[in-house]
DNA sequence: TAAGATAAGAGGGACAT
DNA sequence: ATGTCAGTCTTATCTTA
């Protein structure tokens, strides 16, 4: 089944055609469940084995019904031991299925979709190939592939974000990002600070008008090239703030403080920025 | 109370040694 | 590899309107 993601604040096409790797049918207790299921898990590269393991029963009877033969059936046995070992018992496959259990956890706590966790789980598998996980944690250089991920895929995360909810300290995120990405070789793109404003407009309840007009200001910062090296978060809680005072509804009003939050940056950023655009006398700010 | 000013310090990139 | 430098952001504190 193909679907698209779309946003449904700013209608923004997020996925387009992924695939539904779900069942399509429901079942509501085990029996039905055997019933109705006609394949195994959705495979997915966020397993350590991508969800194609095989199973091999206990039962001695064959296909048929008949009995097996119990040289045949010891024979099995042994393959279902080495099945088994293999599938878990590689100290590669382990890593991957405790780097993957953790991802899951983050998985909600960040609330990623699914083409990001796919996008993590690939970063991670080429980072564990190519022996980049040792000497640091499995922790950090997941946190990191989870960072790389949501850069690829455009969606604002920072690195902060990240390092709250996996408790990896921002340095060393940093640290292993930086690492993933030159090792790897990986090509980034830079935060599109348009999506920071969406996310931080959204962050800080605002509404559409004071949102497009921040959009369009962070236009005209663009054009004039005056975004260079700045934090795009601090940068766009600065326009959000700048937009917000010159909407004359007084509930769209944000403190620096309220915006510094919600962007995660300080009030002093958000001051030099503001002063900064302020002296810019092509973008005709008003204040 | 919000906003501005100032200073010290951290971390990383560019560049030279 | 190691050190220095300019630029950025953060933290903390004090002042101003």
């Amino acid at each position: 089944m193909l679907r698209s993601t779309i946003c449904q604040k700013c209608g923004a096409i997020l996925e387009i055609n992924n695939i539904d790797q779900n069942h399509e049918w429901s079942a509501f207790n085990i029996e039905e469940f055997n019933d109705k299921a006609r394949t195994g898990t959705p495979s997915s590269l966020a397993r350590h084995d991508m969800g194609l393991f095989t199973v091999i029963g206990r039962t001695d009877k064959d296909a048929s019904g008949g009995k097996i033969d119990p040289i045949v059936r010891s024979t099995m046995e042994r393959l279902k031991t080495w099945d088994y070992r293999t599938q878990i018992h590689t100290p590669a496959a382990r890593n991957l299925r405790q780097a993957f259990s953790e991802l899951d956890v983050l998985k909600a706590k960040l609330g990623l979709s699914d083409a990001i966790i796919e996008k993590t789980a690939y970063i991670y598998r080429k980072a564990q190939e190519r022996r980049l996980v040792r000497g640091r944690t499995t922790s950090a250089i997941l946190a990191a592939s989870i960072y790389i991920a949501c850069r690829e895929i455009g969606m604002p995360r920072t690195l902060k974000d990240i390092s709250t909810v996996s408790n990896i300290k921002r340095k060393d995120l940093a640290r292993s990002y930086r690492f993933i990405v030159s090792k790897l070789e990986l090509k980034i793109p830079v935060l599109d600070p348009i999506k920071c404003i969406v996310r931080v407009a959204n962050k800080a309840n605002l509404s559409e008008i004071t949102k497009r007009k921040a959009i369009d200001l962070m236009y005209k910062i663009n054009e004039n090239e005056l975004a260079a090296g700045k934090d795009p978060m601090g940068l766009a809680a600065s326009v959000l703030y700048l937009s917000s005072m010159n909407n004359r509804d007084s509930n769209e009003h944000r403190t620096q403080s309220d915006l510094a939050a919600a962007a995660g940056v300080t009030e002093v950023t958000i001051r030099n920025r503001t002063q900064e655009l302020r002296k810019k006398s092509c973008l005709k700010i008003i204040r």
